[in-house]
DNA sequence: TATTGTTATACTCTATAACTATA
DNA sequence: TATAGTTATAGAGTATAACAATA
């Protein structure tokens, strides 16, 4: 209640933080766009090739309405990298999977995310878990999503 | 080159990373939100709250295209939020300068965001020492921006 | 009745291209 | 000619509300 958090230090952080924030974008949708995909396409994406789950699923995933996910999922479905099928437990349920296609593209955006190796390729293994344990304290029990 | 970048430490951080990312977003988003502002509008008022400055300079700040911020100064234009300003010495160029309320919205937009708090105020000023020195390291010369 | 996914609608952000007024 | 800002257009993401099929 009473911390100081106005201090240069701690605006300081923040800062680069931001900054943090801003490459981890950029990169992302270059990534993506090298694909001929959007950010929010990119991310059904890589989530799907994660696990198939339903619409609902991934509405709840990227924080969005489910009304959104249907056309997401259609642009993904005219280019033949996800398909709808349905749930033989409930007939109300579609499980978006992606195809073999999809799963191939999904491996290629992820390999050419060179986030994790310019940035962290400079700091020692030590650094790396130190900053790996500040982030964890940072972020409390969200780090274990 | 030959570095290793898929041990899992690495794997962890940048995971960890995504996290503080996704919540950084969450928390903008949210405190924009408040104030019935999008993303992109409360990121060009807090722009201009720094510094007035020409549509052109708003777009290659956002990395967009010039012709988005037209749009974008209009909504806050329209709220009262921004005012157009002409530039004495070059009469082609539009100054793009808060108004005494935007300045107001985009302080409360600013204290607001309790990203600088909660999950900075965990850590003690050696740690956020260290986690800045970190940051600056993995950023390289960006985080002088 | 409640839930899943969809459709319809409207708004915002985005890039592209063409236009205007200045330089 | 070149540049700053705008307009026009089209595609994508977003929320809201209403709908059909299923539970």
């Amino acid at each position: 209640m009473a911390t100081e958090h106005s201090d240069p230090l701690t605006l300081e952080v923040v800062g680069l933080i931001g900054t943090v924030v801003a490459r981890y974008y950029e990169e992302y949708d270059h990534a993506a766009a090298e694909h001929s995909l959007t950010g929010a396409q990119a991310r059904v994406l890589a989530l799907l090739s994660i696990r198939p789950m339903p619409m609902r699923r991934i509405a709840q995933k990227l924080k969005c309405e489910p009304s959104n996910v249907t056309g997401i999922v259609d642009r993904l479905e005219t280019r033949g990298l996800v398909e709808r099928r349905p749930d033989p437990s409930d007939r109300r349920v579609k499980l978006a999977a992606p195809t073999e296609k999809g799963r191939q593209t999904a491996r290629q955006l992820r390999d050419g995310l060179n986030f994790a190796r310019e940035p962290l390729a400079d700091l020692s293994v030590e650094e790396r878990t130190v900053l790996r344990d500040l982030l964890r304290r940072m972020l409390g029990d969200d780090a274990e999503e």
